[in-house]
DNA sequence: TGGACGGTTCGGCCGCCGCCGAAGGGTGTG
DNA sequence: CACACCCTTCGGCGGCGGCCGAACCGTCCA
């Protein structure tokens, strides 16, 4: 309907600097202004400009706490929009790291990571495809749970949480494995089970996540998936 | 991961006359240049430039015929995240129509319309709404046809194609309703069948649709709409 | 073979916006 | 109470990008 509208929110993901945010915050987390500013290359004045912008275009929300400024994704919808862009614009052939460090550190991230509140990776696409498998996801004609779906996760006392208009499940493309993974109320329920249960943790200050040695056997006897699958 | 990949896919959406553009051929159809300069007000150089790039990023497919330049949107995946971009860009209360016949096209829009290759306005609504009364979508868990969904389609003889990485259903934010109607592959080949069929017509050279008599009795017979659901 | 028409290219203008450093305010700390 | 720290505001700079009109090119038509 309405183009300048369009054209004034895509404006916000239209600049580098404020997509390195962006990208970042896909963590799920609230980061500091001066975090971002670090993070994306640019002066604390200029980030706090573009964060002013992204608070007031409903992009982002935040937090005042002492002379701290933390910002997060405003909502699961932006989380959405800011995957499906950058989804579109990775190249089909991701570049080659340059150093060591990189590649490991990319390398984890591919093993498992979250995206905003649910996992992803390698991690997320097994878990996923178990599911998918055991019947208790359907990805054939759409992307929802099925009814055994519904008693898999109410048997491990994972409550599912209807609020707002979120589904409850939805596929979400994963930028490395370039299958969907389950996202939605119940991937974000999964993902903090895991992340209580300790079948994984964070690794360094990143989205990157490790299964653990109870993880892995948690995932084999939930979901079948092999420790191997993981690696 | 690049976050100039992010910026530079969101800049071509960053304009008013692009995103005109974008918004006219969420019709789905083919717009010659000219056309499409007209509708956004601008300069045909100027739209032939807006449209090189549009073009160069992927985001729309050209056709060129004899002296004309058809552009459409490039596959389903831009439409999806045009789709996206405007749901989210568009404010709470819509602005109130300042003409009549603004008024009148308007409420046609509102009752009938495609959304790129899929129904959506309250025609798409009570499409999606009778299905899944009838147990032949699946909303609660996610959004998926149910077998008996599939066999809907099957004694009506449309067949659902599956190709590329396309989702058989998907659920699209509609814009006047605020709730889900069936997209994807399942929407996409309903609408052609009721175009086929003949129980909508496309009305002006716009996007909205007229449900036909036939077409009344139609999804009366094969989902249970009442004709009054769709006034 | 003109001429109308759709589209493109080019040059130039203008405005917007991202960037920084300097200065200032509010907050926590020694 | 002074100082360090985080963030913000402001001024000024520079560059990018959208816009148009004029000229041009190819296509279709009389």
């Amino acid at each position: 309907m309405a183009a300048s509208d369009l054209a004034a929110l895509a404006a916000l993901f239209a600049d580098e600097s404020r997509a390195a945010f962006l990208l970042a915050l896909l963590d799920g987390r609230a980061w500091t202004a001066g975090e971002l500013a670090r993070q994306a290359g640019v002066a604390p004045s200029t980030a706090s400009e573009h964060l002013g912008k992204l608070v007031a275009g409903g992009v982002l929300a935040e937090e005042r706490q002492g002379r701290h400024r933390y910002v997060r994704l405003a909502d699961p919808g932006i989380a959405h929009l800011v995957e499906d862009l950058a989804a579109r614009s990775q190249p089909e052939v991701p570049a080659a790291p340059r150093s060591l460090r990189e590649a490991s550190a990319g390398e984890a991230m591919a093993r498992g990571r979250t995206c905003y509140d649910h996992l992803a990776g390698r991690l997320g696409i097994a878990i996923t495809e178990a599911m998918t498998v055991r019947g208790l996801l359907r990805q054939d004609t759409g992307f929802a749970l099925t009814d055994r779906g519904l008693t898999w996760f109410d048997d491990r006392g994972i409550t599912l949480v209807r609020k707002g208009r979120r589904p409850v499940a939805r596929g979400c493309l994963d930028w490395t494995e370039r299958r969907p993974h389950l996202a939605g109320i119940a991937g974000a329920a999964l993902c903090r089970h895991a992340l209580d249960a300790g079948w994984c943790v964070r690794i360094g200050s990143e989205r990157a996540v490790k299964v653990t040695a109870e993880g892995e056997s948690a995932l084999y006897a939930s979901l079948g998936i092999a420790p191997a699958a993981l690696r």
